[in-house]
RNA sequence: GGGGCGGUAGCUCAGCGGUAGAGCACUCGGCUUUUAACCGAUUGGUCGUGGGUUCGAUCCCCACCCGCCCUACCA
């Protein structure tokens, strides 16, 4: 911390502030916490509904709330005020006659943030508003800073990300995304909970980074003198889980990947992990449209969702194509007879300058084509099939066909949502694929896998057929909240220090 | 890494070579059904940082810092 940031910054309206506080605390006043509130804004809204001030007023309904001052309308003798709690808003009045002339006096002193608990009756304004005709107001907090601009609320984005409690004190759309965003994994916990699923927490400090291909961040344990990495994803150790007989498991939790900033990449973001023995691919494809289907229902109202401008259609069943097919489909001069010729595909990577090796395979080719020309047009909510074997090492090769997996991926709104396969549970198999990872990590490929030894043993005492995904959180609320960046649904994002 | 845009009062923004402006907030005065309350009067700034050009720079030039977006890298 440099001196700028402990020195505590001031203007006129803090030491203002500040001066009150000292006031008050000269008075005896001293962050009081024995104010019980009855009810919460929305509550009261929900109970009264429709009724009018003829029925409100007489029946004196005593209540109780508390929350932040964020409007105040003084007129000498009476004053209005808005408080704002966790559900909403309700206004205030506070009258002379009603609290007398001290007290509205000191009302009049608190500002625009404080924090107040009030007391009083109900009854609805001639404009119909519901309203707290108050007897008893209290300071609870005083607040130092002023609040940004009543109206526009906050809106430089550096201070939504960086003063995140002021972009939720101002801007509603903010606390309805993270709303939603409770929502969704509330709606997933059940989801999963009620076919059988079992939640647990695995390791985040991996001796081992593994379940993915990316760069991990490292740190050290000083009593264990020993190197770790953050996890990149929990994948091994939830089929060592199913190894150990939790055949229906699941993790919603962090992974970290040393990697590159942007609208939809954050370092530490959301994973939800399932797996499940005794199913394979085919089945969690099901199971993930079924998911979205309902949780997009449950939190946003309807499975045709909007998305910066287009429809998106999570009620119709998603599309099914492989690789080529989805090229073809999205580029028709891709045909089929094409895509098979290596020549062909390696002229195209070339033309698009995109680098490949000599020995990768043609599955390869036609993956790393598809990435370039397609993905970004799947906006359609679309699985994606058949990929190739050599970049799934811990995927279940195809009956039919070995040089491909039994895997998918979701794309919606042009991007990738989830990714899941049957898994390979071959212990030999996986130990060899793991032996040709570790070779081209000596290579110089910082993402290849490590040889995980354990997962090995764990793997020949006997995984149990079984299909497991993973559903990339934060990238699920973007689109169920219609957010353009990554940033918008992590309360915190990443950000350079100040 | 490359490109675009931006950083001016606590907040939202205007100004763009001649000593810094508005609205909100703050302070003071008025107002007992207002609601982005209203009316009147004040207060508030190292114009991101550092150089340069100029008689004079918030404004032009260079470098840097920070942010947003796009792009690249990357599951």
């Amino acid at each position: 911390m440099t001196d700028k940031n402990t020195i505590p910054d001031s203007n006129a309206i803090i030491d203002e502030r500040r001066q009150k506080l000292q006031k008050l605390r000269e008075s005896g006043w001293s962050h009081p916490n024995q104010f019980r509130r009855t009810h919460l804004a929305a509550e009261l809204h929900a109970i009264h509904d429709g009724q009018d001030n003829a029925g409100l007023e007489p029946a004196s309904i005593n209540v109780a709330i508390a929350g932040r001052m964020m409007l105040k309308r003084a007129m000498g003798k009476a004053s209005f005020a808005t408080l704002q709690d966790m559900s909403g808003r309700i206004q205030i009045y506070v009258t002379k006659d009603a609290v007398g002339e001290d007290m509205l006096e000191t009302f009049n002193q608190y500002d625009l943030g404080d924090i107040l608990g009030a007391e009083g009756t109900l009854f609805r304004t001639r404009t119909g508003e519901l309203t707290v005709r108050v007897n008893h107001v209290y300071l609870l907090t005083k607040s130092l800073r002023p609040l940004p601009e009543k109206f526009h609320g906050l809106t430089d984005q550096e201070l939504k990300y960086r003063q995140r409690y002021l972009d939720l004190i101002t801007n509603e759309m903010t606390r309805k995304v993270f709303t939603v965003r409770s929502k969704v994994v509330q709606g997933i916990r059940n989801f999963l909970t009620e076919r059988g699923f079992m939640e647990v927490e695995t390791p985040m400090m991996h001796p081992i980074p593994g379940g993915a291909t990316a760069r991990p961040f490292i740190t050290h344990h000083n009593a264990l003198d020993m190197q770790l990495f953050l996890r990149i994803a929990p994948e091994l150790y939830l089929k060592r889980l199913v190894v150990g007989g939790i055949e229906k498991v699941f993790e919603i939790n962090r992974n970290f990947r040393n990697e590159g900033l942007s609208t939809r990449h954050n370092p530490e973001f959301t994973m939800l992990e399932f797996y499940e023995a005794y199913a394979d691919y085919n089945d969690l494809m099901n199971l993930t449209e079924s998911m979205l289907r309902k949780i997009a229902v449950e939190t946003t109202g309807s499975a045709r969702l909007v998305y910066q401008g287009r429809e998106v259609d999570l009620e119709s069943p998603f599309d099914k194509l492989t690789i080529c097919d989805a090229m073809s489909r999205y580029h028709p001069a891709y045909t089929a007879e094409k895509l098979n010729d290596r020549v062909f595909v390696g002229a195209e990577l070339d033309k698009l300058g995109i680098g490949f090796q000599k020995d990768d395979g043609l599955g390869k080719l036609q993956l790393m084509l598809f990435e370039e020309t397609t993905e970004q047009l799947l906006f359609k909510p679309t699985f994606i099939i058949n990929y190739p074997a050599e970049v799934s090492p811990l995927a279940r090769r195809n009956d039919r066909n070995p040089e491909i997996t039994d895997r998918f991926e979701l794309y919606i709104v042009g991007r990738e949502l989830a990714n899941g396969f049957s898994e390979l549970n071959d212990a030999e198999d996986q130990a060899a694929r793991f032996s040709e990872q570790a070779l081209q990590k000596n290579a110089g490929d910082k993402e290849a896998m490590h040889y995980d030894a354990d997962y090995i043993r764990a793997l020949e005492f006997g995984l149990p057929p079984t299909a497991g995904e993973g559903i990339g959180i934060d990238r699920l609320i973007m689109l169920l909240t219609d957010s353009p960046s990554i940033r918008d649904v992590i309360l915190f994002p990443q950000m350079r220090p100040e």
